[in-house]
DNA sequence: CATGCTTACGGATCACGTAACCATG
DNA sequence: CATGGTTACGTGATCCGTAAGCATG
């Protein structure tokens, strides 16, 4: 599991769709298929239900998304707690 | 920024030591000074101290460890989430 | 000269993008 | 036939381990 694919996890249960979640991430479609079917088969459980519209998420997929989001904001403030002044 | 960079790096802040960190994660020395080097790099900021006796934590990366360590375990938690049986 | 981190280098693996494919409405 | 996800395939980048280098006490 990567940061990268937690990343797009969250992008594509966002907009329901791999093809504008790949606009949105700036990478080919494809390669944000491989991230979520590579993510789904190390989880041992798949995350979305494939429709003919898009991605919906399943209930295993939206008790990861909470997680994912709070993993991203540990991110984010990881990198912030570097670069405070040492008296913070 | 990679998982294995944050683990890498709590590693080794809890063993203040590359050569026994790297036994400790089953990967050669030079992986894992290389791990480290670059996570500095992307953080624009040194993390540790490097002394002849091993690695000391410097203050950005007594701040850092924090959030690497709450990171480590909402990855953990994430995983077992999608375990869980729907109903809970 | 023992300990410990770093740099060089070659090779294997991974991950991307393009193109082709398949399914649905 | 338009939309949307997947598979195939070749290539470029990444990352590892071995070996050599360098600093310190």
């Amino acid at each position: 599991m990567s940061l990268a694919q937690i990343e797009s996890f969250v992008t594509v249960a966002e907009t329901g769709n791999v093809s504008r979640a790949a606009e949105r991430l700036r990478i080919a479609q494809p390669a944000l298929s491989r991230q979520i079917r590579s993510l789904e088969d190390e989880l041992g459980a798949p995350l979305f239900a494939r429709t003919s519209r898009g991605m919906r998420l399943l209930e295993a997929g939206e008790r990861f998304l909470q997680h994912a989001r709070q993993i991203l904001a540990a991110v984010a403030a990881a990198k912030c707690a570097v670069s405070e002044r040492p008296s913070a």
